[in-house]
DNA sequence: AGAGGTGCCTCTGAAGATACTCCTATCTT
C-alpha cells in the first residue's frame, strides 16, 4: 500500500497551483484562494487523514466543498490530482525555485520564461550575467544587478535549514529508526540538540544490539534521496528535502561520551577537554580516561561531575562563557517550558490569522496557560487586514463574549506598527484601552541605523508600548534584519521598562540569543511569544524556550513566567 | 475559488512605499 501523501506535501502542491495560476495570469482572487487554502491546511493542528476522514475538511472556512476539497481528496486518496497535473504541463519543476528570489514575482517569471526560455535559477543567473536580462522590456541594468546579488545571497542559504524544518524531519526519522529491532539508546546530537536557529544536518546517535541492521534500515529510509556513505559505524544520507543526516552507532558503554562529543560545539568540547587534561583526565568520543584506565560514565552529567564542572545543558555549549560559569558553582537555572504561564502575540482571522478568535483562545487554554494576549495587526498594516477603529471595537466585544465562556484570562492587545517617526498606530484614547501593546516595525526597513534606533527608542518611550516586537525584522535564511544599535535599544528598554519580545516563529527567533545575555545583565524583561497565525503555531513557544535557554535566560528574566495576578499588575503599571 | 446569501450574483486582504523603468512589479504577515 502506498503511504498517503503528507500534509506538508499537499500544502506544497496547493502553493504550486497558486504559483502556476499566477504565472498564467489568472484572477487574483482565485490565486489567493489556493494560497489561503495552503495556509489554512498548514496551520491546522490535525493531519490530512483526520481532516478527511472526519469530514472536517469541507467545513474549514476557505476550503469549501468544491475544487480545492476535491484536489485534497485526490492527493490523499490517489497521491495525485488530475487538475494539478494538467496545470503543470509545460512548466518544469525548476521554475518554482525562481519564486524564492527576492524581487522576482509572477510577472517577471512569466517574462523570462516566455521570452528568454529561462527555466531555473541557473538559467536566470546566466541570462543576467551575459546581459540578456537587462535588455528585456521592463527590465534594466539595475534590476539585473540586484537580481544577481539576490541570487548570490540565496545560494548562501543552500544546505541550511530552519530549526522547525530540521526538528520535524529529525522527528520522523527518529520515529522510523525507533521501530527497528534491537535499539538500546537513540538520541539526536549536533547543532539541533544545541538548538541552533539554523541547522546544516541532522546527527543521530544510536546504540543497538545489531548496528549493521540499523545502518541498513537507515539508508533504506523512504525519504532518502541518495546514500553518501554506508559503513559499520557511520552512514550518511541526503534526504529528498536536501538535508543531510549522519547516523553513528556506538556501544551502550560509549553512548554518553559519544553523545557529548557529537553534540559539540567543537569549541566547547576543546575547552572542556583542556580543563580535563589539567586534571589528568582524557575525554574523547569513546570514553573518559584517567591515564589508561577507563572511568565508566552512565550519563553526560557524570562526565561533567568527573571534571569538576556543573552540568552544562546542550543549548549553552557554545564556549561563550558557560564553562567558566560551570566552574564557579552558581550556574543559572535555565528556563523551562513549564515555567511559561501565558502568551502574547496571537493573531486571529480579524487580521491575517487563519483561525478564529475562539479557536486561538481555546488552544491557549488547552495548553494550560493562565492568560492569552490577542494582538492582531494595527490599521496601517493594510496588507495584513489591520484593524481600524470600528473593527477593533467589534473584536473587543467578541472577546468580552468569549471571556464569559473561557476560564483563561484574555488580554486585549494589538501588534501596533511603529510608524516612521516612532509613534504608534492609534491615537491615545484608543491606545489607553488596550491591556497591552506590541510595537513592531513592518515597513520602511532601510532607514539608516541611527534613525531606526531612534525610531525604536521613541516607540518604547511611549508608555503604552508593553513589548517591542521582533526586534530587527530579520527572516532567517531570506532577509537580513535592519540596521540597529542593539546596545542603545536595550538601554532604552531598561530605562522605559518596556519588555523585549523573543519572537518564537522559526524564521525570526529574535531577540537573538547572542543578545539575551546583555538584556539579562541589564535587567530587561524578555517575553517569549509564538506570533501565532494558526493554532499549530502555538507550539512555536518550544523553539523560543530553546533560544532563551541558549541565551542563558532564567525564569526570572522572562516576563510571561509571571502568574496571572502578577501579570495583571505588570500590565497596569506600564501605563 | 469560496463565502454568503439568494437561486445566480457579488465580494473577497482594503494601501503605501520603493526601486526601478518609463509606467509597473514587488514587498510588507
Amino acid at each position: 500500500m502506498k503511504t498517503p501523501m503528507t500534509k506538508e506535501k499537499m500544502v506544497q502542491v496547493l502553493e504550486e497551483i497558486a504559483f502556476l495560476l499566477e504565472i498564467k495570469g489568472e484572477n487574483f482572487f482565485k490565486v489567493r484562494a489556493f494560497q489561503n487554502a495552503a495556509r489554512i491546511l498548514e496551520g491546522h493542528p490535525s493531519d490530512a487523514g483526520t481532516l478527511i476522514e472526519t469530514g472536517e475538511l469541507e467545513k474549514l472556512k476557505g476550503i469549501g466543498k468544491g475544487t480545492i476539497a476535491e484536489i485534497v481528496h485526490d492527493l490523499y486518496e490517489k497521491g495525485k490530482s488530475k487538475g494539478y497535473e494538467e496545470l503543470r504541463k509545460g512548466f518544469p519543476a525548476s521554475l518554482f525555485e525562481l519564486f524564492k528570489i527576492p524581487g522576482f514575482g509572477a510577472k517577471r517569471i512569466k517574462a523570462v520564461y516566455e521570452k528568454l526560455a529561462v527555466q531555473s535559477v541557473e538559467g536566470l543567473e546566466s541570462a543576467a550575467q551575459n546581459g540578456r536580462l537587462a535588455k528585456l522590456e521592463g527590465f534594466g541594468e539595475k534590476l539585473q544587478d540586484r537580481i544577481l546579488a539576490n541570487i548570490r545571497q540565496m545560494k548562501k542559504s543552500e544546505g541550511r535549514f530552519l530549526i522547525d524544518v530540521a526538528t520535524n524531519q529529525a522527528g520522523k526519522l527518529l520515529a522510523y529508526l525507533k521501530k527497528q529491532k534491537g535499539i538500546e539508546r537513540i538520541e539526536i546530537a549536533g547543532s539541533l540538540r544545541r538548538c541552533k536557529e539554523i541547522v546544516k544536518d541532522i546527527d543521530i546517535l544510536v546504540s543497538a544490539k545489531n548496528p549493521q541492521a540499523i545502518h541498513e534500515a537507515f539508508i533504506q529510509y523512504p525519504e532518502t534521496a541518495s546514500v553518501i556513505a554506508h559503513g559499520e559505524t557511520k552512514s550518511s544520507i541526503a534526504l529528498k528535502s536536501g538535508m543531510n543526516c549522519d547516523l553513528r552507532t556506538v556501544s551502550l558503554r560509549e553512548f554518553p561520551c559519544a553523545l557529548y562529543y557529537f553534540t559539540g560545539s567543537k569549541e566547547h568540547n576543546v575547552a572542556v577537554r583542556t580543563i580535563a587534561k589539567k586534571k589528568g583526565i582524557k575525554i574523547n568520543e569513546y570514553g573518559l580516561f584517567k591515564g589508561k584506565r577507563l572511568i565508566p560514565c552512565a550519563s553526560e552529567a557524570e562526565i561533567f561531575e568527573r571534571v569538576g564542572l556543573h552540568y552544562i545543558p546542550p543549548e549553552v555549549r557554545e564556549n561563550t562563557g558557560e564553562i567558566e560559569w560551570a566552574a564557579e558553582n552558581n550556574f543559572p537555572d535555565l528556563i523551562e517550558e513549564k515555567n511559561i504561564r501565558g502568551v502574547f502575540h496571537v493573531h486571529s482571522t480579524y487580521s491575517d490569522g487563519v483561525a478564529s478568535l475562539e479557536e486561538m483562545i481555546r488552544s491557549a487554554q488547552e495548553k494550560g496557560y493562565e492568560y492569552v494576549g490577542i494582538s492582531d495587526h494595527s490599521q496601517s498594516a493594510k496588507y495584513a487586514g489591520g484593524l481600524e477603529e470600528k473593527r477593533l471595537y467589534r473584536q473587543w466585544k467578541e472577546i468580552d463574549q468569549l471571556q464569559k465562556r473561557f476560564k483563561i484570562r484574555i488580554f486585549k492587545g494589538i501588534e501596533s506598527d511603529i510608524l516612521r517617526d516612532g509613534s504608534l498606530d492609534y491615537p491615545e484614547p484608543i491606545l489607553s484601552q488596550f491591556d497591552f501593546v506590541i510595537g513592531s516595525v513592518h515597513s520602511r526597513f532601510n532607514l539608516p541605523e541611527a534613525e531606526m534606533t531612534e525610531r525604536l527608542c521613541r516607540a518604547m518611550e511611549n508608555k503604552y508600548t508593553t513589548f517591542l516586537g521582533h526586534l530587527t525584522g530579520r527572516l532567517l535564511l531570506s532577509r537580513e534584519g535592519y540596521a540597529l544599535n542593539m546596545e542603545r535599544v536595550i538601554q532604552a528598554a531598561k530605562q522605559t521598562g518596556a519588555a523585549i519580545e523573543l519572537n518564537a516563529q522559526p524564521q525570526r527567533l529574535e531577540l537573538d540569543w547572542r543578545f539575551c545575555q546583555t538584556a539579562k545583565r541589564e535587567g530587561v524583561g524578555i517575553s517569549i511569544h509564538p506570533d501565532a497565525h494558526a493554532v499549530s503555531h502555538m507550539n512555536y513557544v518550544t523553539y523560543g524556550i530553546g533560544i532563551a535557554r541558549k541565551g542563558w535566560l532564567e525564569k526570572e528574566n522572562v516576563t510571561n513566567t509571571m502568574n496571572l495576578n502578577a501579570m495583571e499588575k505588570f500590565l497596569k503599571k506600564r501605563k
